[in-house]
DNA sequence: CATAAAATGAAACGAATATTCTGACCGCCA
DNA sequence: TGGCGGTCAGAATATTCGTTTCATTTTATG
């Protein structure tokens, strides 16, 4: 039966599973789904420990291999062991074409060249990210949120896809959160029912919502401990605020990619939730 | 006879050989120079193999592996193995770097730490982007959106942030854009009039939301060229669409920063933008 | 509902593996 | 020359491995 020989390299290989993934039956669909999330462990392993690992008997895993053309586990290991040694030496290779398309990044409109323009610069915002946000901010900032019943949200425009990840994560983790974000009538009408017990977070950069920007006065006059993601400490909602976190250099608005701050929203809400065990 | 423990990484185990290359005896030494020369060799060869290439009888291999302070051969090719994937994966180092900081977890709780760890993993997440993305599929997804008339998104839960991110993009570049939130009504009648002159970008990633796989099925049904952003070839999104975008290794939902894919659809966006000129 | 077909999992088989053991060999010093 | 410590290669062994088999369950089909 060794007549039938399946993929010969690994991508081959991911592209058959995917192909044939629906007509698999369920438990070959769960390997299949294995060993696509763990492919070193499969390259690695053996059939017994590939089969725990997955939660299947060892014969299901041999017969995994059979349906996708290999004449047993053996041979389809081959393939998953390839890709190991392809990838040991892959820094200068990798280099040289990173910097290739980094030197097309000049003339470079074809759209590889533009992701990883914008991979470059996400990865020195979360530099910047790093340095700039001190302990004594996030303290504080963790502080006003374990304090607050319920936690309102406000961004706007640009800043909309930051408030509805931090509305997301801190719901999934328990907090009572209002979303403004407008639907059905305005943000002030969303708002009026915070009080001191609550709490604000607002995130606007250039140029800044009026809306975001008045709803934020208002509710720091009516004494809301309020957090403040911005760009700039002159910006409209930096002062009266009790934590501002600044994030500098943040490019034109549809040139965002906005890294920054969902880094620093992910770990507000997370930090958040370890602190108050 | 486990008592004795050799050197556990690469290059503790290649500086113990180079040390005591000189007290060991012919057939050792003959095998020291064998096991530098070829490590993928020991990492994926048997005793057998990696004797007859070596030229030595296979009891030399396992003598050689206890002069290293091993326990035997399969001791000794474990940290070979490691070498491997090592150079494979990505996120290893962001892996062990986790591991490390939830160990320290009396420290790692202070949103400091959370901070700078959330920011590391983006960074990986990133290089791991630039890395598996191909110029081949986003000229593709170029194309498609280029010639859209209209361009539907859809993202629910966890990918609304990125969704809503790419509809404001876009719009701000002069696209026709319909965001399918499901508000008011079900995204289906939302998404009534796609036709195959239009283009669907779906983002989708464990767990994977049903609403957005019967959405995605159904407009591929219908011939809407459909670009997908997710975390598998096996999700339900995969099937079926003109491009596919895998992230691999995005962690769970409550614990994800999103910069991968955010990244990844800004520079689709301007990546469009600098093409149609 | 009855029957056939396919899929599944536990166990057993044979092959291949790493390791240990034994006797022979070599250089060294008295 | 004759013993001696260390090294060696090859056979012996116990273990582990991949694969197959087969009874049972599940699913599809009439």
């Amino acid at each position: 039966m060794n007549k039938a020989s399946g993929p010969t390299n690994y991508d081959e290989l991911r592209g058959a599973i995917a192909q044939r993934h629906r007509t698999l039956s369920g438990r070959l669909q769960q390997i299949a789904e294995f060993v696509l999330d763990h492919p070193t462990d499969v390259a690695l392993g053996t059939v017994a420990e590939v089969a725990q690992r997955s939660g299947v008997p060892p014969s299901a895993i041999v017969r995994f291999a059979h349906a996708l053309g290999f004449g047993g586990f053996t041979e389809m290991q081959q393939v998953f062991r390839s890709r190991l040694v392809a990838g040991v030496a892959p820094s200068y290779k990798a280099r040289l074409a990173r910097m290739k398309s980094e030197e097309k990044s000049v003339l470079g409109r074809q759209p590889a060249a533009v992701l990883s323009r914008f991979v470059s610069e996400a990865q020195s915002a979360l530099a910047a990210l790093s340095q700039s946000v001190h302990a004594r901010e996030l303290d504080a900032a963790t502080a006003i949120l374990a304090k607050a019943r319920d936690i309102y949200l406000v961004g706007l425009g640009g800043s909309f896809p930051v408030a509805t990840h931090l509305a997301y994560v801190l719901r999934k983790l328990g907090r009572r959160v209002v979303l403004l974000d407008g639907t059905g009538g305005s943000i002030h009408e969303q708002s009026h029912a915070a009080t001191r017990d609550d709490a604000l977070v607002a995130i606007s950069f250039r140029n800044y919502y009026t809306d975001t920007a008045r709803l934020f006065a208002e509710l720091v006059g009516r004494g809301v401990p309020t957090i403040s993601i911005t760009d700039s400490l002159l910006s409209p909602i930096a002062e009266g605020a009790s934590v501002v976190f600044e994030i500098q250099d943040m490019p034109e608005p549809a040139l965002r990619t906005l890294v920054a701050p969902m880094c620093l929203v992910q770990a507000l809400a997370i930090g958040l939730d370890l602190a108050v065990d």
